[in-house]
RNA sequence: GCGCCCGUAGCUCAGCAGGAUAGAGCGGCGGCUUCCUAAGCCGCAGGUCGGAGGUUCGAAUCCUCCCGGGCGUACCA
């Protein structure tokens, strides 16, 4: 509703506008909407069953930039890693291990159906052939506990690794096992039967989901007595709910939605309030390569490894092109053009800007111009003769920013801040190609104010999406 | 079958809290460098916004149905 309107933005609001965002420095774009609450992004929580791929890049730096983002907005972010080191999947993996130790002792020891694959087991298994010898000739209770141990432990290391090549570190790590030894999954499994959403069958316990609309009944408690990873994640999440988080943002592949949505039931039926619990979801990523695309399987062991993903392309290209998409959107991601036309990359578009900003001011202090870096100088020019259509836009969009960055955030969308700096980086290469900054006298003054604005944002916005703002290139 | 997501230029995608001639990058063609970094700029070509209805003064945007694609539909995680 309400017909548009076209006021002409007086040139005075615009030049306060500026000045208000000069004097904000490094603050301009942050909220204090959170109000310090607690907020946890929990993400990437990969199995530890291999090392990570280029799929869990895109949580990685999607789940990085939304912690980023609501920081910004004021809460008190808490990046939470959860961590499944038990149940059938770890089974299958130290049994895959065991089959390669015994292979690097010369015997013809299968991966099991379905077992893990991938070739990253081959030199673990070899090295511990070396380590142990044939101490283990046969999958036993004791030979299954030493190859789970060792296994995770290998495959945490690889995720460690691949974790510092894309620059995310984590501020908890929780533990499936943690929950179970504090009686939390048996303690929120009784409420929820005592509030009449679980039925007995077939010696299970289910889940009455389908009363609330879901398209089908999930077991909580298997007939051998084992808790589902359904009912460890509900109870994870009132374990969340019970650490003091106000709001919890996770960051999940699309095969997860149903379990979210008898996740979320569940919490409903438990009382929770609705708004506790927020997911963003992502589509997958396909790599298009020379040999065509390819789906990728952590346990057949076709995947590209994220560590290795970085090595190539490097850490910020890799960020900005898992964030430059809507999560919601499937992301093709062209390892072709990545690789060849590197310098095309819209991350270096925006970075380029920046940088050439830094280049004005280096080259206006060697100089020697009347304007320094100095904040104050800056801020006391004379903005009267910012009158350029490029002058005048580039305000109002910096005017925006903040704007910007919460809707990012609101909406788990933060490909909006790439589209808005790649956007304003279009206004400055275009200006930049146009008008002359430096040896214009007054004019110098007040263009440098402007960029002085803009650099700081151009900052603020790729450091909120992991990516770093180069000085020089 | 059912649930969720996607379908916009040759390719990859923005835009979808309804509003004026639908945008970007890549690819194609043609230009720009005495001077602040050409990792840049300017121009041209290229679109029935998957289709059909509906709501509205107004729909790429909201609703319904259909078509096409992805994911899920496990006593796996």
């Amino acid at each position: 509703m309400g017909g548009f309107l076209n006021l002409r933005t007086r040139p005075e609001a615009l030049y306060g506008i500026l000045r208000e965002i000069l004097a904000e420095g490094e603050r301009y774009g942050e909220w204090t909407l959170g109000e310090g609450k607690p907020l946890q992004v929990e993400f990437v929580s990969s199995n530890p069953t291999g090392p990570l791929t280029v799929g869990h890049g895109r949580q990685a730096a999607l789940g990085d930039a939304l912690a980023n983002l609501f920081s910004a907005l004021g809460w008190d972010v808490t990046r939470e890693y959860y961590l499944n080191d038990e149940g059938r999947q770890i089974e299958l993996l130290a049994r895959s291990l065991w089959a390669r130790y015994r292979q690097a002792l010369g015997e013809d020891v299968p991966v099991p159906e379905g077992g893990y694959h991938g070739g990253y087991l081959v030199p673990i298994g070899e090295e511990l052939a070396r380590e142990w010898g044939d101490r283990f000739p046969e999958w036993t209770p004791e030979a299954a506990e030493a190859f789970r141990k060792a296994a995770v432990e290998r495959m945490m290391a690889m995720i460690h690794e691949d974790l510092e090549a894309i620059g995310v570190s984590f501020d908890v790590w929780t533990r499936e096992g943690d929950l179970h030894r504090r009686g939390l999954v048996r303690e929120v499994f009784e409420v929820l039967k005592e509030k009449g959403a679980v039925y007995e069958k077939d010696g299970a316990y289910w889940m009455r989901s389908t009363e609330y609309g879901l398209p089908r009944d999930p077991v909580l408690i298997r007939s051998d007595g084992t808790p589902t990873y359904l009912m460890v994640d509900i109870a994870y999440h009132v374990d969340k709910y019970r650490r003091g988080f106000v709001r919890v943002v996770d960051v999940q592949g699309a095969d997860h939605v149903e379990e979210q949505q008898q996740v979320k039931l569940a919490l409903r039926i438990l009382g929770y309030p609705e708004d506790f619990l927020h997911y963003c979801v992502h589509q997958f990523v396909t790599l298009k390569g020379k040999e065509g695309i390819e789906r990728m399987s952590t346990r057949k062991g076709k995947f590209l490894r994220l560590k290795d993903l970085v090595d190539e392309l490097g850490r910020d290209v890799v960020r900005y092109f898992m964030v430059r998409r809507r999560p919601e959107a499937h992301l093709i991601f062209d390892l072709e053009l990545a690789r060849k036309t590197s310098m095309e990359n819209p991350v270096y578009y925006v970075q380029y800007a920046h940088t050439r900003i830094a280049s004005i001011f280096r080259e206006a202090e060697k100089r020697e111009e009347s304007v320094t870096r100095d904040a104050l100088g800056v801020t006391e020019a004379d903005l009267s003769s910012l009158s350029d259509p490029d002058e005048i836009s580039l305000i109002k969009e910096l005017d925006r920013f903040p704007d910007v960055v919460r809707r990012a955030a609101e909406t788990y969308g933060p490909h909006l801040v790439c589209e808005y700096l790649e956007g304003i980086s279009g206004i400055f290469h275009s200006y930049y190609n146009r008008v002359r900054i430096l040896g214009q006298g007054e004019a110098t003054r007040a263009r440098l104010a402007l960029l002085a604005a803009l650099k700081t944002v151009l900052g603020k916005g790729l450091s909120l999406l992991g990516v770093s703002a180069p000085e020089v290139m």
